[in-house]
DNA sequence: CGGTATCCTTGCCGATACTG
DNA sequence: CAGTATCGGCAAGGATACCG
């Protein structure tokens, strides 16, 4: 076939956005504090170092692989620092750099927007399903 | 057996989390605005509303599926509003609710650190990769 | 204590086809 | 033009077992 159709061009657009998603920077900041481990993570570090035990423990329902992995891709991109000593039992250590500690106020800033409008897309959920059920009455009758 | 498993207690654990998931207000934001379809709706709707099919087209690679999923989770949660003519051929209109709108900022804001930290991230990746391959020599040796 | 390795399920999402 | 319905692949992540 000379022309493309539908469906290659769509393909074709995919694979665009994801060369551009693949230095995107917003993208994959997005990308990574969106992850539900990761803000966890970051959270429960705030306010201080803590051992990966203790992570586990503070963190509900974080399993060691989703924990490790967390912690992983964290220090990758230098926003937790790690620190092991020799001692027996081993201790391990994480901490925020400060380039982790600078994304604290962006957090911050998205718990205020979620604590001061989340009570409106609640309503606006409510709402909606009222309005939903009006239409299939409707469709019933 | 009297006592719980550790894997019973785990369990437990990630049952409170999800209960917890449930009503926490940043957790649902933040799962929200997250997905990258929403971020790029949001986006493409910030300056003026949109047709559904210019929405289509000014998204690259999102198919019929995922952007009628994201526009539907949006109108529910009073993010956006749809406006239905009907004319024909039929007219759809989705635009930005000021609640909507009020998630620009924001963005904005996650924009602005991504802009001015991200290479630093990137650099934090490059010395990683860099001590990985010393470490793997190591072992080696 | 602080992990790694493996299996296996679940659910997301792309592709495709069809409708008012 | 603006969707809905259905199927299938594939990767994220949970459970479990084991190691230094």
């Amino acid at each position: 076939m000379a022309t493309q159709t539908a469906a290659a061009r769509r393909a074709e657009a995919r694979r665009k956005y994801n060369a551009y998603v693949a230095e995107c920077p917003t993208r994959q900041l997005l990308d990574t504090i969106s992850d539900k481990w990761v803000s966890l993570t970051i959270a429960a570090l705030a306010a201080s170092p803590r051992r990966y035990g203790e992570l586990g423990r503070a963190i509900a329902g974080v399993t060691q692989k989703m924990l490790t992995q967390t912690l992983r891709a964290l220090e990758r991109d230098g926003l937790v620092a790690r620190t092991v000593t020799a001692d027996v039992p081993v201790q391990v250590e994480y901490r925020l750099t400060p380039l982790g500690a600078s994304l604290l106020p962006l957090m911050e800033a998205l718990t205020d927007w979620a604590e001061s409008h989340m009570d409106e897309v609640l309503q606006a959920r409510r709402e909606h399903a009222t309005a939903a059920e009006a239409a299939a009455a409707d469709a019933l009758a």
